[in-house]
DNA sequence: GGTTTTTTGAGACTTGCGTCTCAAATCGGG
DNA sequence: CCCGATTTGAGACGCAAGTCTCAAAAAACC
């Protein structure tokens, strides 16, 4: 029986200063270049030979193409800011986060792409025991929406506030943008609007449950937005 | 600059009577057998030294791993059922369909998992403009979902009702299933109560925009749960 | 400027996946 | 049972990804 398993072979830290500090960003400016233009992540020989350097040194730096995607991602999104400012309402931090992250996914949509299978593929191996290189991490979603949602915390169950952060960490993502894209082929801005409407409808739902066990002092404060009014119709 | 497309290679139509159905049986079987045992899909390779046939022969059947994971999935899955009843109200037929589903998605978990990340490739290559095979169709989704919430058609402006149904595909589906559990760690019966959550709050907000819009002949028909009649007061 | 350390390049090697060819085995109809 | 057609096995081949070695080039240090 064939060994399936992969030596240890974890990205070195990037380099700051020197030699290889400008290798480093030589090798990863090839690259981003290269996801621009063809619209996915090439393999650390192709950055290599675009670069005008040798294998080897291409993979002293990426030893794995999920390092090369690793490097990437992170040069694109930087580090994961919490975005939302910090004066808004519940609703309104869940609305700015939305409208401020979903032109970075049509952005960097390759990237992101890139992300979710690797992803998914390590999943994959260590499922069955075979990841050896640690695995690329993507909990940023948490630690965001737990910030746009914080103003809700008053008005809600800790039980319920869990079951909506969990609802949006589904819809806030990169998944639902491909599924509308791949299998509905809408555009852009329709992902947008179906998930803002979806991260409304789970909020709504969730202020209900609330008002439902303690009707009395039910504070929905902040409603914008045009889904109170009559809307379309037929 | 290298040419990365591949061959053409169509999988043959799975055979029906002789020899061929019977190696071809032998095929699928192993592999089933397999990724039951491992939780992942074997290669090609792997597959033929299990039945004790050799690799060239296991080729003509599966041509590629995309081939194999095809097929697997087919016999998992099966011909798809339009599995919600024909009786039920729209928000039972979608709590049906859910409640029948999400135990399909734990006892197959692999296959469909292996069949996301199937598609996140051929998305990829797509996009690249090197996929030659026919690439493997996932929209069965849309067509069990708009049959379940056909009955909700009457309350619902035709723009509601797209809405609607594109968000119930983002919730309907392996994603939410693989995110909730790879990310947040939960187990299954979690992710379904989360999922038929949103589901709920989907179309509550669906029926609500429509009652906004036409308030008089508002007919809430069938509500059941506790999520029906407190309605946020200002 | 010379020495030591670091970085790089060239190429051989391995492994996994998939293709191709041709002869042997097997099947199936008469 | 025989003959032609189909199916199979063995192995060579191609190709991409990744590893490894060793010597040359380049930095860094004194």
């Amino acid at each position: 029986m064939p060994r399936l398993k992969r030596k240890i072979t974890e990205a070195p830290p990037p380099p700051t200063r020197g030699v290889k500090a400008s290798t480093f960003k030589l090798l990863l400016d090839t690259a981003m270049q290269l996801i621009q233009a063809d619209g996915r992540i090439p393999s650390v020989a192709e950055v290599a030979v675009r670069s005008a350097v040798s294998r080897a040194t291409a993979y002293r730096y990426f030893p794995t193409r999920s390092a090369l995607i690793t490097a990437v991602i992170d040069a694109s999104l930087g580090p994961v800011r919490t975005i939302a400012s910090d004066k808004a309402s519940g609703r309104e931090r869940v609305h700015e986060l939305f409208e401020l992250t979903f032109p970075r996914f049509t952005e960097f949509e390759p990237q992101l792409r890139a992300a979710a299978q690797l992803s998914l593929e390590q999943a994959a191996l260590e499922r069955a025991g075979l990841l050896e290189e640690e695995p690329y991490r993507r909990g940023h979603r948490i630690r965001i929406l737990e910030h746009a949602i914080a103003p809700l915390a008053p008005q809600l169950t800790p039980a319920v506030r869990d079951k909506l952060h969990r609802a949006l960490s589904i819809v806030y993502g990169i998944e639902p943008y491909i599924i509308l894209k791949d299998i509905w082929g809408l555009p852009d801005r329709e992902v947008e609007r179906i998930a803002l409407w979806m991260a409304d409808a789970l909020i709504d739902a969730a202020l209900r449950e609330a008002s439902a066990a303690a009707p009395a002092e039910a504070k929905p404060s902040t409603r914008p937005g045009t889904r109170s009014q009559p809307r379309e119709r037929a």
